[in-house]
DNA sequence: ATTATAATTTATCATTTGATAAATGTAAAT
DNA sequence: ATTTACATTTATCAAATGATAAATTATAAT
């Protein structure tokens, strides 16, 4: 009778097909990862997978492959081609575009898993980040300087080329809304407005702010 | 002669007071877990400081004890209780003030150190940056938030209280600077703008841009 | 029911890591 | 020059870690 009050629920074998336990490997390595950074353990990774260690390495035959895995899962291919086109959509107020714009960007990083892994990435390696910031500054923060421009009726970029300060305004809300997510998923302290005030909020204070600083700049109305 | 073409310098041991010896290996442990983050061993810690690794363990007895120096050396009494004042001066123009305050906030937090020893226990633990936070909302984020109601004649708290909105407002400046420091020092790509540029651009665009954001949520000058 | 495939576990290893004790050698005091 | 104090190194350890090989057992095919 003593066999059935065993400390440990006993968990006992269980087959699944390699796709699925590959995917199930790597969904746990995301959480853990996240969690603990990448120097989370392979025996503790195991452990939290409920699954022996050796297990893992039938499937990523290195922890490295592993990570690999994890980078590709969060940050390849998570740049949605049709955010570009939104941005410059001049047929929508530029407000209405930026909140949508971003309102779906952070749909994606304001994650727990997407913004610390991002970090650990960030501070371990440093290709990904690398690689990732000019694809942001390419695909968002030059197109929002652009169509801030146009909204306010300045002179194109064939006229006037963008200034430091102008790409500096767009990074500054651009990492406001990203510093969001490092306060709740990174400080984990709590924050007093819900996502979409905060953008509505970002959004609001870029634009107003940044005519303030084409007058500034000297920037004139054509 | 083959004895002074060894591989090695030498090195030859040399004896410090435990005063300077600790704090040579405080500093040197600040740098190095800047760069490797917590999970560092102190073997390469060691090798780093070109010192064996016992020693370490003669002035710091735990690894533990030796982040916890870190950590106070870093965090604990930066903040300049002389800033609080330079916020709250109304005889200047908040402009001034806000730069001014920010570029003196920006010479601690913007160096390799303090931003990325700041992350890595922001992810590991989080007691610090738990506290660090509010610290940060009390005596900067609010305050801002009164001064700009008063640089722009707006009601003070006693009549309308902060609302989520203007909040979020300054953190989004306020995250968009501290953002700058993990463009530089954790992503390492290049920036376009030089601090005080930044800084410059981001007091601008919130001053410029909180006044809309007044309108917005109906608040009329008195 | 038996067999065959292969998913999973058990057992194991070399290295690394935080930590300790004893030996060594430097520098100051006598 | 000798002695003494103690800063530093050498030697070592148990536990943890990434990784591998062999044994086991669940599942599907026969």
């Amino acid at each position: 009778m003593a066999e059935e009050l065993d400390t440990k629920p006993k968990a006992k074998r269980q087959r699944f097909s390699p796709e699925e336990r590959r995917r199930m490997i790597l969904e746990g390595a995301i959480e853990f990862f996240a969690e603990n950074g990448f120097d989370g353990s392979t025996h503790q990774l195991a452990h939290f997978l409920g699954v022996t260690q050796p297990l893992i390495y039938k499937y990523y035959p290195t922890k490295e492959d592993l990570i690999d895995a994890v980078y590709e899962d969060l940050f390849q291919n998570r740049w949605n081609d049709e955010w570009d086109g939104i941005l410059s959509d001049r047929s929508r107020p530029i407000k209405e575009r930026l909140v949508d714009f971003y309102t779906r960007y952070c749909e994606v990083i304001h994650s727990p898993d997407w913004i610390r892994v991002f970090l650990y990435s960030g501070l371990k390696n440093m290709e990904i980040n690398q690689r990732y910031a000019p694809l942001v500054e390419e695909r968002a923060i030059r197109r929002v300087c652009i169509e801030a421009r146009d909204a306010n009726n300045l002179p194109g970029l064939d006229k006037i080329p963008l200034a430091n300060e102008e790409f500096e305004a767009v990074w500054t809300m651009h990492g406001g809304i990203f510093y969001y997510g490092v306060r709740r998923f990174v400080y984990r302290v709590p924050v007093s407005a819900s996502t979409d005030e905060l953008i509505n909020g970002a959004v609001t204070t870029y634009l107003e702010g940044v005519q303030g600083l084409a007058r500034q700049m000297g920037l004139t109305a054509s």
